[in-house]
DNA sequence: GTCTATACACCGATAGAC
DNA sequence: GTCTATCGGTGTATAGAC
């Protein structure tokens, strides 16, 4: 919001410790619950006790908390991906956590704050093409796995895949269903087709 | 970002008149350009040329402005696809209208702003059941003329259609492309097996 | 590691004159 | 229809003490 622009090169606190999470941790309940417009330090400090200098004590600018807390999150979420992708039913594990892990209001706020914080961009590109990576492999050796084929290649699938599991979390969130349990079933029948 | 909050029965101007459109034309260009933060009565009144105060003679409040700039934005996008959907190629130009005339961007800061304000919301609600009712039209009415069946359902295809389209955007301003090419061809491939 | 205190900028919204 | 002037409030970020 704000202009002072010179960052000094003042006393920093280790990235990691308990205090630092705890901020994450608020920000991510702000940024969730209330929104882009009330993730501000004195928002955070409030939330978890503490004054609001000790902020700019863990991070140097709240861009920078911004930064940090998306990857903190992106890294629990690849996780979760990862581990999805290792287990028996690898893509109904897959296409779960998509679908439901992260709430889709985090991730319209962390979309918009990516418009303007440059930093936050190239993390957020990093993790579509992380995340899609995984994507496509699992789809690729479960259908290698099963022995089928389909006219759609397994980075093309990904892709409807990702797009699809948002628009129903976004528009769930909102109160849209049009199509919702069509789409469901559609999505349902293509896991089951590759469970047998 | 303040705390106001009564608003009096101050003394308002037209809403459609031409600087009142005018305002709407600065604020679009900053949402799409500078990102929320930046839009503010100050930053849109220095933009075309008026003082501050002149916003609020046009607009009770900054929310309600952004209201009136998505309502205007939403009722030129759904002109352009009922357009379309009366065309020769209805689906290929609904197709085109949905990935192409309105900025990424711009989507995302609405998306975000939508959490908040609560008007805002229920004309994105709007906005979306009125675009998804035009395309499912669309697509009942292609397969019916073709004379095509499909296994998934106008309403559920009309869903994946739309999330694509969105998603396909998204990436593209981001600069990732991983399965653009892939699924564009897909998508070329139903619409040309429904021109034919 | 955490605090008090503070500089400085900016914002939303209003009153009332021209 | 547009302006000057202003109030009250919040934000980022810093200096420096404990």
């Amino acid at each position: 919001m704000n202009n002072p622009k010179t960052v000094s090169d003042r006393r920093m606190g280790p990235s990691g410790s308990e205090t630092w999470h705890a901020m994450l941790d608020g920000a991510e309940y702000i940024l969730r619950e209330e929104g882009h417009a009330q993730l501000t330090s004195r928002r955070i400090a409030e939330r978890i006790g503490v004054k609001q200098r000790l902020v700019y004590y863990y991070f140097k600018t709240m861009d920078d908390l911004i930064v940090e807390l998306f990857r903190r999150l992106s890294m629990r979420e690849l996780e979760r991906l990862r581990e999805a992708s290792h287990s028996e039913r690898s893509l109904r594990e897959i296409w779960n956590t998509n679908v439901g892990t992260t709430d889709a209001r985090l991730i319209s706020e962390f979309m918009a704050l990516a418009n303007r914080i440059d930093e936050l961009k190239h993390e957020v590109i990093r993790f579509i093409e992380d995340s899609r990576a995984i994507e496509v492999d699992a789809i690729a050796a479960a259908m290698t796995r099963k022995g089928v084929s389909s006219p759609i290649s397994p980075s093309a699938l990904a892709l409807i895949a990702a797009s699809v599991a948002l628009s129903l979390s976004r528009e769930e969130q909102l109160g849209v269903r049009s199509g919702h349990d069509e789409l469901t079933a559609v999505v349902e029948g293509f896991l089951s087709s590759l469970e047998r």
